[in-house]
DNA sequence: CAAATTTTGAGGTACGTACCTCAAAAAGAG
DNA sequence: CTCTTTTTGAGGTACGTACCTCAAAATTTG
């Protein structure tokens, strides 16, 4: 049977009270004492059952994840996945809920950060630009008890906030890698385009896919990054503009989540049923592409072990606990029209 | 604050010992009583609190991993993740253990079956052919309220026992369709390796590989299935035989877990290098391999979250709650050099 | 050495559920 | 209508931990 903290008592030789005094870091206990304590801790192996230790302080988690005001179909998706992930978590006491502030404003997201009370909220999962008054907010955060977590973009790169997403700089040599083998022999240019390079994720991406594509693609170009700003004719007019001016190209690959407006402005594109593309994220239209040959892989991160991760973490933290790393780390899919 | 029995009660407008009766499913209830329950418990929204629940029952989950007794790298790595796993999930009060048997012979692994006893073990996660007694054995163990899963292998097509694996039909299909890609315009054959094709998941793979390659690869020829044995001498002699009667072979595939073998016959051939290889499971060997450039591609399964699923499968199912289905579809994972 | 202070122990209640007993109420049988 | 049986209620204890109070013991201070 497990050691409670009777156990504990009788093996540190000291009453129930001090067991508790010390297991909760209450003051009055000689250090001696601490130290037999948790010597018996350690010589009997207890483990403090958090289930009866919630249950006697009624603690229930509750957990935030703010996301940006506009957003692209991923986006919805993610949000759905944590309402349900949500109902699935009740029985672990813990909520999830969604809240959306104008991501573009950092002073609004750290606003929203500041104001949120440690009574209200126990953890926070972020996804906005990593800036400083995030990043500050972010850590007042932390320092008022309150755990928080990057969703997806803005990993602070000094500091020791748990990320939540892949790797995306592998993510973009992945994505050269399979463009390279895809496209064969064959030479020419690679379309680059994303919503805006301001974006961490896409930095990191164009980074790695340039890596892989200098070192062993020699015989592929990529072309320098457009930008669609997130408009459908910017989109079109610097996709058109692109085919015309490079007549050999032969891969494209959209960086951002939102694939849907450069898809299309490239398939639209003469020639371009030859041309090797590749996106981010599945969707409903990215998945439908990929069935109709127009996408040739999607390159993913699933939206549920995203959510249920970023909770986890949360949670872990919350109790003190160390997450564990290989659960958490959030795998690079290569979606295929056979393994969707 | 979340609904708790004694609202229930009042809600009901019985006592607290009526409702701990119908929740339990005790006798000396009216039917009449058992419906104005129910009907408060959808009305108010009560859920059990199942840590508070376990702890009054003093529940422990007890979960074996019933695995092969010969087995390769991989089968290594599962054993090692369910020791982790089983450790960080001390703190929901499951342990998780490995037995490890003759799985050649379905009687014994039947017989091993037949003598859990119900206050020893809450539930199985079984690594072995598909045979009829072993088929029985299972369910004659859930009729005794010990939950089964079929882990990796050995999924009953008729059954409704939970199934712990990939859809090896379309990990065949994502094969196929990479190796496709991969080699091009090239013509030729494919070699196609496998332990045994008396295991489910080589037949099924393999299915799904002929499917595609003839749907979408009418260039290229998959030879009929090469099977080792797990005989090193045996692998040598039928891979150098394939190449020796086929001169066009450009791609091979090996199907089974135990890759290390046939890959270090095919690259030992001669013009191995310009053949496309394709093999299964992430092991250091195939980590290596890949690493290399003696192999293209890895498909493969999470260890982690093949032994967290059949965790979590078996406790939802002792529970008595449906497993959140979309977490525990075990991804095919395609691993290239770069997404590591 | 006594007084003040710190440290420890003993005991309680609570969390939400399970499971037990015994008596009271309701329903059914004759 | 009485007697038997079924159904319900009231109350208790327990699980392992948290948190509280009060007194006793140990230690430090003057």
């Amino acid at each position: 049977m497990r050691p409670t903290t009777k156990d504990l008592a009788v093996a540190a030789g000291v009453s129930l009270a001090t067991v508790d005094r010390v297991l909760n870091g209450r003051p009055g206990v000689k250090q001696h004492t601490i130290e037999k304590v948790s010597e018996a801790i350690r010589k009997i192996g207890f483990e403090r059952n958090i289930s009866a230790a919630n249950l006697a302080k009624q603690k229930t988690y509750t957990f935030l994840f703010l996301f940006p005001e506009t957003g692209d179909e991923f986006l919805d998706e993610l949000i759905f996945k944590i309402r349900e992930v949500s109902q699935a978590f009740t029985a672990d006491m813990i909520s999830a809920d969604v809240r959306r502030i104008d991501a573009s404003d950092p002073h609004k997201v750290a606003n929203c950060l500041a104001g949120l009370g440690n009574d209200e909220v126990d953890g926070v999962a972020v996804m906005a630009p990593e800036t400083p008054p995030v990043r500050d907010a972010m850590n007042r955060l932390t320092e008022r008890g309150i755990r928080a977590v990057s969703f997806l973009s803005g990993r602070p790169q000094n500091s020791d906030t748990d990320y939540v997403g892949i790797d995306n700089h592998a993510a973009g040599a992945t994505s050269a890698h399979l463009m390279g083998r895809f496209i064969g022999p064959k030479k020419g240019s690679i379309l680059v385009v994303t919503e805006t390079m301001q974006a961490r994720d896409s930095i990191e991406r164009r980074l790695g896919f340039d890596a892989v594509m200098n070192r062993d693609y020699p015989d592929l170009h990529p072309l320098p990054s457009l930008e669609t700003y997130g408009h459908q004719e910017r989109t079109q007019l610097v996709v058109a503009n692109a085919f015309s001016n490079n007549s050999d190209i032969v891969g494209a690959y959209v960086l951002s989540a939102e694939a849907r407006t450069p898809v299309e402005a490239i398939i639209g594109m003469p020639g371009a049923s030859d041309v090797v593309c590749i996106a981010h994220e599945r969707t409903p239209f990215t998945e439908s592409a990929l069935k109709a040959n127009q996408l040739d892989a999607i390159i993913a991160q699933n939206p549920g072990h995203l959510v249920r991760s970023a909770i986890r973490i949360l949670r872990a933290r919350c109790d003190s606990r160390e997450p564990l790393a290989s659960q958490e780390k959030i795998r690079i899919e290569i979606l295929l029209k056979d393994n969707l």
